[in-house]
DNA sequence: GCCCTATACCTGGCATTACCGGGTATAGTC
DNA sequence: GACTATACCCGGTAATGCCAGGTATAGGGC
């Protein structure tokens, strides 16, 4: 892994959940559909990151699940915000605005 | 620990690196004193957050160090960034533009 | 002399999170 | 019947920030 892999793997650290809980918002998604557009977007390396966050985000009571069946291929499983999953994106989008600024802040000081 | 804290303390993963790199880039300075800074800044919850990122800063030979005394109580342990520690700023400053803009991206389109 | 506070540094164990390499199952194509 | 595309999932690893504690020096008040 490179010097600058590391620098992005660890950036994603954090956003990543609250861009899939965004995209979720945005229009119901399955995971395979959503690992395509957050690789687009460089916000994974794989879809062997999504798998287990998307596990993870029901397990947490933020979204729910429901099988829908695909004209080719296997079924897919699309996701849906929580009442509490909404909740989780409005505190990230709280959270994102100060720190973000503070990085952004503290970069131009330097150079 | 609070929902809110969480988002907030993996949000800070990845970042705070760079944030102390490019305080000293700024000016030499000493732990305790960043310390006092970051946490003013929210970017990290207490000192034991700082010193074992900053030894590992050292031992992976991006900052260099040297004690001075004080007036004061315990000498300070000043920082100085090598040159492999202003190439890992700048790589960060490149891979945070670009993630920054998608999660903003993303949060604009998910509201 | 003795306690308390402020300064200043450091450590060990913990939880969280993204990555990688691999695996499974269904449907259509040559 | 092999091959590709779609679509889901798991186990182990490395990294990073947090917490609760510990150590050492200097000065003020009693």
């Amino acid at each position: 892994m490179s010097a600058d892999d590391r620098v992005t793997t660890n950036l994603r650290k954090g956003v990543l959940e609250f861009c899939v809980l965004a995209h979720i918002q945005a229009g119901d998604a399955y995971g395979f559909e959503l690992a395509r557009v957050l690789e687009a977007d460089g916000l994974i390396a794989g879809e062997g990151t999504l798998y287990p966050l998307l596990t993870r985000l029901r397990s947490s009571g933020l979204v729910e699940t429901r099988w829908v069946e695909s004209d080719a291929g296997r079924p897919r499983k699309y996701y849906t915000l929580t009442p509490v999953g909404v909740a989780q994106l409005e505190a990230f989008q709280r959270a994102w605005i100060p720190l973000r600024d503070a990085v952004d802040q503290t970069m131009r000081r330097s150079s």
